[in-house]
RNA sequence: GGCCCGUUGGUCAAGCGGUCAAGACACCGGCCUCUCACGCCGGUAACGCGGGUUCGAUUCCCGCACGGGUCACCA
């Protein structure tokens, strides 16, 4: 078994989508591995068979691919502590939970449902932390050996130290202490004989040779326990590294249920796989330095446990914008180009157009791509627009000198043999200089009639160009008409 | 409720006894400019509260408040 160097694993249920909060946990385990050189492992835990969801696995799979976080071992590719899915490992569990009994760390209880039921009932109505009371803790040797004879059903439990404190080391918390009596007898193996969550994962976690243990702060309780547990069996204690939540807002959790915060959702909106990896790093983690844009390269450099903060920290959808349109300026025009055409195919539909050109003018306007659709929509179609459009303090224009620009404009561009965005910006550029008037005065009343919209990516020649000289005499006729009235 | 953890601008956050308390997003102004955007320049805005310790606390200690987590034969 090849366990040297740095391990961490990423342990996911199959019951349905990633959530941000769960894809950046994943994420600190793959750079907490891949910043030490060390193996990174993927671990499905399908223990749960109830809330198993169908498909959920080629999620996991899917996006953890796409984020670029890609496993050394796990459930397809295998590796030598395999297997890596946890219900394939069931057999083991059980052995372990014995020799605990044997050494007196663990024991068999024959409490039934009901009787704990009871007992949970009453603990409360005294005000008392409801916890298994010990009735079978100390039952002899014989009882329990007559008990199991006579095939009662049995779970297997963890004997807490009934005084004293438990203490561990938490990489981000610090040091964290508890009082012993506070800990639960939990159970290790259940009546069916299948090992509980608690149980299953710390001897998936040795036997898999994990060294950090990266995890959210819910397991920070329940460590003391995981912690009796590897020293019951003598096993080292992984370092544990425990992240804050992922917040919605100052007091509720992210939640796959409401909102969007799932990865995939994002995606769907336009938002690109690496800008999210990229900000999901940055919340909840701090740099040393001040840049804040990284490959995942320089991300596996840059990383540090020690820029976890202990601090829940709220998803805030502005800086993921900004990130993401970092992101798309920084992308060569080519390959906007290909990802931004399904979107900007929403609304034209148009094929004798340049959607090229289309990408150059929404590149640096576009911070996530589903905002493309409604910024060409008047490609296709001139928009019905009022003739107030036309006056613009700014420009100094108004309907009387539009017209008159719109109509020595007209024949220049008919004028035009070659129809590109260089010569009708040097055609009207030239046709400025001649009139001596100032270039918003020709160039807004263009860029009004061809959109019709108020505001638009790209001025009026590359709007020109975009549409092509037939569309684009057409509008500014519409244009003079329309001002003529 | 018991136990554990947390608390710096609206948000992400740096800070680790002495700082004019970084930076980023957002916001507001300006410049650039054929609109918008990009880019550039500038601005507003924060140490939860109360006690200690100390010459000096955002930093250390104790309470309180607020928030989160956890108390299953779920994971």
């Amino acid at each position: 078994m090849k366990t040297e160097g740095v391990r961490t694993r990423f342990a996911p249920s199959p019951t349905g989508y990633m959530h941000v909060g769960n894809l950046r946990t994943a994420l600190y385990a793959y750079l907490m591995a891949k910043s030490q050189n060390g193996t990174f492992i993927l671990r499905i835990e399908d223990t749960d068979q109830e809330r198993y969801v169908e498909g959920a696995v080629d999620i996991i799979y899917n996006t953890l691919r796409e984020a670029g976080l890609f496993w050394d071992e796990g459930p397809d590719i295998g590796g030598p502590v395999g297997p890596y899915i946890q219900s394939e490992r069931m057999s083991m569990f059980k052995k372990y939970a014995e020799q605990l009994v044997e050494s007196g760390h663990a024991y068999y209880c024959f409490c039934d449902k009901d009787r704990l039921e009871e007992v949970r009932v009453l603990q409360k109505a005294s005000g008392i932390a409801p916890k298994y009371d010990g009735h079978c803790r100390n039952l002899s040797k014989e009882e329990v050996a007559q008990k199991l004879a006579a095939n009662t059903p049995y779970v297997i439990r963890q004997k807490m130290p009934l005084e004293g404190t438990t203490s561990f080391h938490d990489e981000v918390y610090g040091l964290i202490t508890v009082d012993n009596d506070t800990l639960d007898d939990q159970i290790l193996i259940k009546a069916d004989g299948m090992p509980t969550y608690n149980f299953a994962n710390v001897v998936d976690d040795h036997t898999m040779g994990i060294t950090h243990v990266i995890r959210g702060s819910e397991y920070l309780s329940s460590t003391p326990k995981y912690n009796l547990l590897y020293e019951a069996f003598g096993w080292e204690i992984p370092t544990y590294i425990h992240c804050p939540p992922v917040m919605k807002n100052a007091t509720e959790k992210l939640s796959k249920r409401n909102g969007d915060a799932s990865y995939q959702d994002l995606v769907a909106k336009g938002y690109l796989p690496a800008a999210i990896v990229n900000y999901l790093a940055l919340l909840g983690w701090a740099p040393k330095g001040e840049q804040e844009i990284f490959t995942m390269d320089e991300l596996k450099k840059e990383f540090s446990v020690s820029g976890i903060s202990k601090s829940p920290s709220i998803f805030d959808g502005q800086k993921l914008d900004y990130v993401n349109a970092e992101y798309i300026r920084q992308l060569p025009l080519e390959q906007f180009h290909e990802i931004a055409l399904p979107w900007i195919r929403q609304t034209v539909k148009r094929e004798d157009v340049d959607t090229r050109l289309i990408a150059k003018v929404l590149q640096s306007r576009t911070e996530v791509l589903n905002q493309i659709p409604e910024q060409v929509d008047f490609i296709d179609r001139l928009p019905e627009y009022d003739t107030a459009l036309y006056v613009h303090k700014k420009m100094k224009t108004n309907e009387e000198t539009s017209l008159e620009a719109l109509k020595a404009v007209l024949p220049v561009l008919e004028g035009l043999e070659d129809f590109t965005e260089e010569s009708i910006h040097e055609a009207l550029f030239r046709l400025i200089a001649d009139l001596g008037v100032k270039n918003g005065y020709l160039l807004w009343p263009v860029r009004v009639a061809v959109s019709g919209k108020q505001f638009t990516p790209g001025g009026g020649v590359e709007i020109c160009a975009i549409l092509g000289k037939d569309e684009s005499i057409t509008r500014i006729r519409k244009g003079v008409a329309l001002l003529s009235k």
